[in-house]
RNA sequence: CGGGGUGUAGCACAGCCCGGCUAGUGCGCUACGUUCGGGACGUAGAGGUCGGAGGUUCGAAUCCUCUCACCCCGACCA
């Protein structure tokens, strides 16, 4: 934990607001719930997609767009998913303004009612399995692979900058098979495609688990899901994957003549990340001096701050930079030249320190007359001087430190905060006082984990896939259970 | 939806309780000079429908009513 960054309070959120504010990633809009991504911000996020739709086009995935709006009638179609969802829909229901009588303004025209309302997804399921029944007959048809980059509102009652907005840009995977073995498998295999992701680049060790059945996506089967610690000690859901069985199916009448020659229904999944992953990033990694970004995700990796008195001097800096962005380029590592003089390099060190960047370079008279060059690295504070025609080389080894220290540093973390505990007693205290994760035994009802979370606010993140079954009696009901699982208050 | 809070310059805020001249402070911004190896300093300047509407009053940022928006806590949230 860095030191200064608070901790387990109130003084946290507002901590964070600051932060996605100073950092130039985000704000608040005016409009109600939603969320303005600056440029810098959105940089960051084009990298997570780009990377993210490399894996999925490396197991065999495509992409697709389905429509913003869905008939009211499609979400009612499954139980489960239209009460998940019913609470937190917005819903189209007129086309058309008008000026209003008095001449003030303009009214919703009450002429032109929509004859069925349409929902702005929270989610397509409903409007991709619709389609599905139309692009289904035969075995022959499937499997279909398809991912969605899009946008989704969900009327939160209260909202966070990235954890939680009323519309956020996320990908959601809905993949259709002939088989419930293979749709387990892709569910899977996206969990896994999930978990590389945040550990490769993210620099984010997760905890690859399934959901409790009270805890599990509205209209699934089985959910799985990946599960990170951020520095205050809440944990944060950072991807989900489905196995949605046939409840799509069924519900949009999707069956397939098999390989036998017999109608079955189609098996189904869906997997999705958001923009909630920059809430991770930011809240995993950063320490008082704001933002501290993994090289694989940084949209600049390195940045190269001359120090000079006047435009000769700058003009020998920038001879002496070029051949070292030339060089850098070469291998792939992105590179900017803050030549503006219109600030200081000290406040230039500040500001890219607060943004993130994860190398600077800083070149001035002395180490020109030295052939020398400071870099200093973001995640350390760690500065040295070397030869400036190493520089390139050296970034280089250098970049892949900082990726591999960061995600060292944030196990370790995770490590710490995370506490096997055997009585109830310890639970609320660890909970309370600490956080983290905390593994305890746990009966399996629903009826244990809802008063656990009455009473401590701390709900069952995931039953770990490595969990190793070991007997032991539940923490709150005494009665028996086969490993334990992980409970956290959360994001 | 409940509890608490805030709305005054681009940003952060003071002023409000107890109404009164031309509404302040810091940062930022503009110009000039000195600076420039860790968020520079000086001097001069620009920038305001005090969230909105209505009311009380000779007079409202300040008091009253209504309203809107945002923030924090909770409820909610797969």
């Amino acid at each position: 934990m860095a030191k200064g960054i608070p901790t387990r309070n109130e003084d946290y959120s507002l901590w964070y607001n600051e932060l996605v504010k100073k950092a130039d990633l985000a704000e608040h809009s005016d409009v109600r719930g939603c969320m303005v991504i600056k440029p810098y911000g959105y940089s960051i996020w084009e990298k997570m997609q780009q990377a993210l739709d490399t894996m999925f086009k490396d197991t065999g995935h495509v992409n697709a767009y389905f429509p913003l709006f869905v008939p009211k009638s499609f979400l009612a179609r499954e139980a489960d998913h239209v009460e998940g969802f019913a609470k937190e829909c917005a819903i189209v229901t007129h086309y058309r303004l008008k000026n209003s009588a008095d001449g003030k303004g303009i009214v919703v025209d009450p002429d032109a009612k929509l004859e069925e309302e349409l929902i702005v997804r929270p989610t397509s399921e409903t409007i991709i399995w619709n389609s599905y029944k139309k692009w289904i007959q035969s075995y022959r048809d499937l499997p279909i692979l398809i991912n969605q980059w899009a946008n989704i509102v969900r009327w939160e009652m209260r909202t966070r900058l990235f954890l939680r907005t009323a519309e956020f840009l996320w990908q959601e995977g809905h993949t259709a098979h002939a088989t419930a073995q293979e749709a387990v498998d892709e569910t899977l295999q996206m969990l896994n495609v999930y978990a590389e992701f945040a550990e490769k680049f993210m620099a984010l060790p997760v905890v690859k688990g399934k959901k409790s059945e009270g805890e599990k996506f509205p209209g699934a089967v089985d959910t799985y899901c990946i599960e990170a610690m951020m520095q205050d000690g809440k944990a944060l859901q950072a991807g989900t994957s489905h196995f949605l069985g046939q409840n799509f199916a069924k519900a949009f009448d999707v069956q397939f003549a098999t390989r036998e020659g017999k109608l079955d229904y189609v098996w189904g999944t869906s997997w999705g990340v958001s923009t909630r992953l920059m809430g991770a990033l930011i809240m995993a990694h950063s320490d008082d001096d704001g933002l501290i970004l993994p090289p694989k995700l940084a949209p600049i990796q390195v940045v190269i701050v001359p120090i000079f008195k006047n435009d000769q001097e700058l003009q020998a800096i920038r001879e002496k930079v070029k051949q070292i962005v030339q060089d850098l380029k070469k291998h792939n590592v992105s590179v900017k030249f803050d030549d503006r003089d219109t600030q200081k390099p000290g406040f230039k060190f500040a500001e890219w320190e607060l943004k993130g960047i994860p190398v600077r370079l800083a070149l001035g008279p002395r180490d020109l007359e030295n052939g020398t060059v400071e870099v200093a690295r973001r995640d350390t504070k760690e500065k040295q001087v070397m030869p400036v025609d190493q520089a390139a080389v050296n970034v280089v080894v250098l970049l892949d430190d900082i990726q591999k220290n960061m995600f060292k540093k944030a196990a370790e973390f995770r490590q710490q905060m995370t506490t096997p505990v055997d009585t109830f007693d310890e639970f609320k205290k660890v909970i309370g006082e600490r956080g983290g994760f905390v593994a305890a035994h746990w009966d399996g009802t629903r009826e244990t984990e809802a008063a656990i979370k009455e009473l401590t606010k701390a709900t069952i993140r995931c039953i770990p896939l490595d969990a190793t079954e070991e007997p032991g009696v539940c923490v709150y009901s005494g009665r028996p259970s086969a490993r334990r699982v992980l409970f956290a208050q959360a994001y």
